[in-house]
DNA sequence: TGATGATCATAA
DNA sequence: TTATGATCATCA
């Protein structure tokens, strides 16, 4: 139960405007995690082995994000979700970017225009951070902020693919992550032996790993750039 | 090396 | 238990 590692209190200041929220962002550009986590009174810990959301979690609360787990956008008023995006020594997105979990039961019924996946994405404020192993956490890097909207062309990709991903969950129950252009799905879960069972409404039992949605990285790559690539 | 599949911590 | 925050580790 030790809270060095987690900051205890919640932040004294949530933006109530977007210029606010990056007019923080551009506060907190260019300085390191350390630096950060000393403002907050925190630790950083030796490496996100363990704490792989706590730099997430960290910069949430100091851009005044409402902390903890509620399925809702990190800045409900403003409408925006906050993301970290981890770079490479190239600069370039590291990896793929986790969006949201697949909710199973609103395959069926859910259409893109009221997906959970497309208010996620609606409006996003990238955050980008040196993920580097060679850098010590505490000397990484925080970047520049964007904020971003899909533009109609990126929206249209993405509902092609989520589409067609949900296309393939009801026909086939299961997805590869290597299906989707931009969007894909892969295992989220504690491990992979956490299966979850419902039981539809026909008395039949359907069981399934849970799922997250997730950002390949040629397209997050294109959002920090600023134009397209792939 | 990069991408896929697996995994870790916390809060409600 | 399931949502959130992501990164790790392995195989091709």
């Amino acid at each position: 139960m030790s809270d060095d590692i987690y900051p205890t209190m919640i932040h004294a200041s949530p933006p109530d405007t977007e210029a606010e929220l990056v007019y923080r962002c551009q506060q907190i550009a260019g300085k390191t995690v350390g630096q950060l986590a000393q403002q907050c009174s925190v630790t950083v810990p030796a490496d996100l082995r363990r704490h792989k959301g706590w730099l997430g979690n960290l910069l949430e609360r100091i851009l005044g994000a409402d902390a903890g787990n509620q399925a809702e956008p990190d800045f409900v008023a403003l409408g925006i979700e906050l993301k970290t995006i981890p770079l490479n020594t190239r600069g370039e997105p590291k990896e793929s970017t986790y969006v949201c979990t697949v909710n199973p039961r609103a395959v069926t019924e859910t259409h893109w225009q009221t997906s959970w996946l497309r208010r996620k994405l609606s409006k996003v404020l990238w955050l980008p951070v040196e993920a580097d192993k060679t850098i010590s956490l505490q000397d990484r890097y925080i970047g520049e902020a964007i904020l971003w909207q899909p533009s109609i062309q990126q929206e249209s990709v993405l509902q092609q693919d989520w589409e067609d991903l949900m296309e393939i969950m009801i026909a086939e129950g299961a997805v590869t992550a290597r299906l989707g252009r931009y969007l894909q799905i892969r295992p989220k879960a504690a491990n992979s032996r956490v299966i979850t069972r419902q039981i539809g409404y026909d008395g039949g039992e359907e069981w399934h790993h849970p799922c997250g949605f997730y950002l390949r990285t040629c397209f997050t790559q294109q959002i920090l750039s600023g134009k397209a690539c792939c």
